[in-house]
DNA sequence: CTCTAATCTTGACAGTGTCAAGTTTGGAGT
DNA sequence: ACTCCAAACTTGACACTGTCAAGATTAGAG
């Protein structure tokens, strides 16, 4: 099944190979005849499964986006208040960044972010980071009796999220050397 | 001179024609080739000046930057305290990429921004708006009496950059929309 | 006025995305 | 069990890309 004339499972096969070559050569070094090639199959086998290079490149992005909510929402976890789970956060954030540099020019580089997550045009912030950063500051607001007009809250939030990405932006910029340790990063950056 | 079998100023032609390609067309877009065409040039002449392909981009971004620096600095002019200074270089800096969104993506995104700046690894952070935030806010620290330690400061330092880049960096995400007017950037959103 | 070095052209090569046309084959419907 | 279709895959071609080698041109120093 894996090894006649059909693939059995091409379209994943192709998306985790890529991922691969992104991780070992950058995103430059991805051509849709190599992600083939590494998967045993003709240069034009993948246009069964994907109508462009485009259409693989967000389908791997949005494999990487999953498997970035997943690192935020273990963070999440163990927190005991929603302070302490914003804060977890944050350094999951940027430590994930910090960690794959390359993932963070290829997931915000480049393409609009809503491509890969099939927005639709209305419901405007369905991010799933961004969702749980709104989830854990309301419960904030909550567990600390603070009041905010939603106008207020929204800068609050978008400020929030502004320092967080900025500074997974700034430890990705490797010619900007900052001497913190961006896999862990400190508290007092975020707060 | 111009139209000779020498060019006469060929090298910023090509950067001149790379920026004008990048705008129309994204950087995608861009070719050597395309950019020699534009030059009316053979499509072989570029090496004579660039190295590479990536040679001619970090041209392009070293020519972006003095722009975007330029922006900067003018916003800076009219400031009557450093405290003034620092909240228009903010809303400068956010309304320049979002005037200019592709250019967000040109500048950080790929390659290493020291690249494009001759950084040397032992000077650290000679990027000139980073410069520029830091004398503003040394200055601001002075007219306010505030004593922090080195530490403390550089704390601060990288939070303020990190807000305003973050700021920006969002409102070059085309799928996320967040109601706000990111070209006169509110005021509350970088305090 | 000469000649060298910088500039530019021509031609070639491998690699790329994409399409058109043909080949194989799993599996649904009889 | 047999047929046959649609999905999956191959082969071959095209235009375009970055890059290099070899040659042509020419500005300007000497």
């Amino acid at each position: 099944m894996a090894d006649g004339y059909h693939h059995g499972n091409l379209r994943q096969a192709l998306i985790d190979a890529g991922i691969k070559i992104i991780n070992e050569s950058g995103e430059e070094a991805l051509s849709l005849r190599k992600a083939a090639a590494a998967c045993n199959v003709s240069h034009a086998a993948p246009y069964a499964h994907f109508k462009d290079k485009d259409e693989l490149l967000e389908a791997i992005k949005k494999s990487v986006t999953d498997k970035f909510t997943e690192d935020l929402e273990d963070a999440v976890k163990n927190a005991g208040s929603a302070d302490e789970a914003l804060i977890a956060m944050g350094r999951a954030y940027i430590s994930f960044f910090s960690r794959n540099p390359d993932y963070f020019m290829f997931l915000f580089g480049k393409q609009n972010i809503s491509a890969h997550l099939q927005m639709n045009k209305e419901d405007k912030e369905d991010y799933p980071p961004f969702l749980l950063l709104r989830k854990y500051y309301k419960k904030h607001l909550k567990e600390n009796g603070i009041k905010l007009s939603s106008e207020e809250q929204e800068i609050e939030l978008i400020k929030t999220w502004a320092i967080v990405h900025g500074m997974a932006s700034i430890a990705c910029m490797k010619g900007v050397n900052t001497s913190f340790d961006w896999n862990e990063p400190d508290v007092r950056l975020i707060t």
